[in-house]
DNA sequence: CGGTTCCGTTAGTGTTAGCTTACCGTTCGT
DNA sequence: ACGAACGGTAAGCTAACACTAACGGAACCG
C-alpha cells in the first residue's frame, strides 16, 4: 500500500478507475452495484478494485456473500496533500517570475511549428 | 484544451508526465533542461510536453532558440476543482456512515433516500 | 444437501501508449 | 553564409494494460 498521492495518481490516470473512484465517493458500493452503473463487466470492475484496493485508495469489508468497497480518506487525503505541494511550488514560481519582469503570459508568437494544437 | 481537473489527472497518470509538471512547478524550464534532469530522451520529454500543452496544463514561450515552458495556473486549479468536489462527496458518504454506526449522536431517521441495501 | 448468488482469479487477446532512432526546420554565432 | 545548438515530428518497436471468457470458491436459501 503506497498511501502517497504520487501513486494514487497513477492509479486514478484510468478512466474507469476515475468512475468507480467517483461511484464510491458518493456511497460504499458492492461490486455488483457497480458493475450494473458501469460499462465494463464484472471482472474489469473486480480488478480496478483490486488495484485500488492495493494503492490504498479504497477498503473492502465482507458483508454476507458480497463485498462493500468504499474509500479510505487516507487515498484521498495524500492526494490532497500532494496536489498542495505542487501548488505551492508553482506558486512560489509564479511570484519569482513576476518579479523577474514579465509583465504577461506571452502565447509563445514563434510557435508556427505546432499551431494546430486538436488532438485527442 | 480540456481544463478540466478530469482531463488533467489522465495527463498525470504518466510517471514521466508528473516528473516534468513537478520540475516546472518549481521553475519553467527549457527540453533541454528537462531532457538533462530526466531519464528519457529529448523526444519522449518534447512529446510529454505537447500533451501537457493540448490538456492545458503547461503553456510554451519562445526565446532565442528555445521554449521555455511553465505551468499554467488554471490547469492546477481545475485538479484542486475536481479533488474537491470528490473530497465533499466523501466527507458527506463518511458522515452518513458515522451516523449509521453511532447511535445517539446525529440521528437521521429520514436516511431511506439514497439506496443502501443494507440487510444482514 | 443441491441450487443460487456473489465474488476473486487466471488465461488469453487486442489495443494503446511511451520510448528511441532518424530527419528536418529554425535561430544564433562567427 | 556556414555550422552548431535547440527542438518539433514521423516511423517503428516493445511493453503495459484493459477487457472478456471461463473456472473455482464461499456464503445464503430452499
Amino acid at each position: 500500500m503506497e498511501t502517497n498521492g504520487e501513486g494514487a495518481l497513477g492509479l486514478l490516470g484510468d478512466p474507469s478507475r476515475r468512475a468507480i473512484f467517483e461511484l464510491l465517493a458518493r456511497h460504499p458500493c458492492s461490486v455488483q452495484e457497480l458493475t450494473d452503473l458501469l460499462p465494463i463487466s464484472r471482472p474489469a470492475v473486480s480488478q480496478h478494485l483490486k488495484v485500488l484496493k492495493d494503492g490504498g485508495l479504497v477498503v473492502s469489508r465482507a458483508e454476507g456473500t458480497r463485498r462493500i468497497y468504499q474509500l479510505r480518506p487516507d487515498g484521498v487525503t495524500a492526494l490532497r496533500t500532494w496536489l498542495d505541494g505542487v501548488w505551492q511550488d508553482a506558486l512560489t514560481g509564479f511570484q519569482k517570475q513576476a518579479e523577474a519582469s514579465t509583465p504577461g503570459l506571452e502565447p509563445d508568437p514563434n510557435d508556427h511549428l505546432n499551431d494546430e494544437p486538436e488532438e485527442r
